[in-house]
DNA sequence: AAGAGTCTCAACCGCGATGAT
DNA sequence: CATCATCGCGGTTGAGACTCT
């Protein structure tokens, strides 16, 4: 079938738009709403294709877009919605408000997808790399550790000065192992919260930060889950069996992190500490592959998007 | 200071889906 | 049902910004 020419081809303009040119397609959506793409630019005086006029206005000029850092929360339901869904953007998109399905495409190109190839996980399928796993099982379980200890490092990250970061980043290369991933009765993965639980000196405390390169702390008061609810993370709650909150309505990493189920030994407590020493290759695949089996809360409805 | 390399993201391209005729 | 026009999506590009050496 035919196509309309856009660009040059017809004398049409190409490439970044001048301000003039914005405020031509604002003012006219303004007044018209924007209703017709193939007229529109005509109509509003634009050397532009109609194609061109839409995407800048969808991407760019709309009144509600969000403009700045994506949000922790943001990154999460990117990740998740990314394993159900594939490269689905514009379905992505609708589940985040203010962010366009472009903006989020990038963002995934040029920021969660080297994290989780740095991470060793596929960001396709998001699952392990078996060819990294077959390579290094060791660097690829503390790689899968690190994520799963995401929003622990976070928190860690409040107790310390920046300048741990940068001596986080470097052991990361080292392939040290810091893991302190602890799964309730539910086996659901909590992080303790005693703080005791860390180490006493924290600058000895080895913190990746692979999914934190372009974290901004938190207020101490953040609450990962929302306001309505008690952050797991707050080293002031009590109970050591802290079950977070249900795991349909979690958004959270912690929530959608699963144990194998082929693990002999329900992985519970503080045992549940994986240590390289005593993980099989096998059980470490496993680990991974479970690991990264998210959970869609009941908020997200898939079916909404297939 | 400057050149090279890398990163970011706005914009473009091409295709499939959908609706109108 | 076939054809055409338009829309919207996902992949890709490339200019400018940024970082490194």
């Amino acid at each position: 079938m035919g196509r309309a020419l856009c660009g040059d081809k017809n004398g049409l303009k190409k490439g970044p738009w001048t301000p003039e040119e914005d405020k031509k397609l604002i003012d006219y959506i303004q007044k018209h709403g924007y209703g017709n793409w193939r007229t529109l630019p005509k109509n509003a005086g634009l050397q532009r294709c109609g194609k061109s006029c839409r995407l800048r206005w969808t991407n760019y000029l709309r009144p509600d877009i969000k403009r700045g850092r994506f949000s922790f929360e943001e990154e999460e339901t990117i990740i998740q919605l990314h394993s159900v869904l594939g490269n689905k953007w514009s379905a992505i998109a609708a589940r985040l408000p203010g962010r366009t399905d472009n903006e989020i495409k990038n963002y995934w190109n040029t920021h969660i997808r080297k994290i989780l190839l740095r991470m060793g996980i596929d960001p396709v399928t998001h699952t392990p790399r078996l060819d990294l796993l077959g390579l290094s099982s060791l660097h690829n379980q503390y790689l899968i550790q690190s994520f799963a200890n995401h929003e622990l490092l976070r928190n860690v990250d409040q107790y310390q000065p920046l300048t741990q970061s940068n001596h986080c980043h470097a052991q990361v290369e080292e392939t040290q192992i810091c893991s302190v991933p602890f799964y309730n009765e539910e086996q659901q993965l909590v992080m303790e919260p005693n703080v005791n639980q860390f180490p006493s000196n924290f600058n000895d405390y080895v913190m990746p930060s692979i999914l934190t390169e372009d974290y901004v702390p938190l207020p101490p008061q953040y609450n990962y889950y929302g306001s309505d609810y008690q952050t797991v993370m707050d080293p002031s709650i009590e109970t050591s069996n802290f079950h977070p909150i249900n795991s349909n309505q979690s958004l959270g990493l912690g929530s959608v992190v699963s144990t194998p189920s082929s693990s002999p030994a329900p992985l519970n407590s503080n045992s549940a500490y994986l240590n390289s020493s005593s993980t099989t290759e096998d059980e470490t695949e496993s680990y991974c592959t479970n690991i990264l089996k998210f959970e869609i809360p009941d908020i997200l409805d898939v079916n909404d998007f297939m």
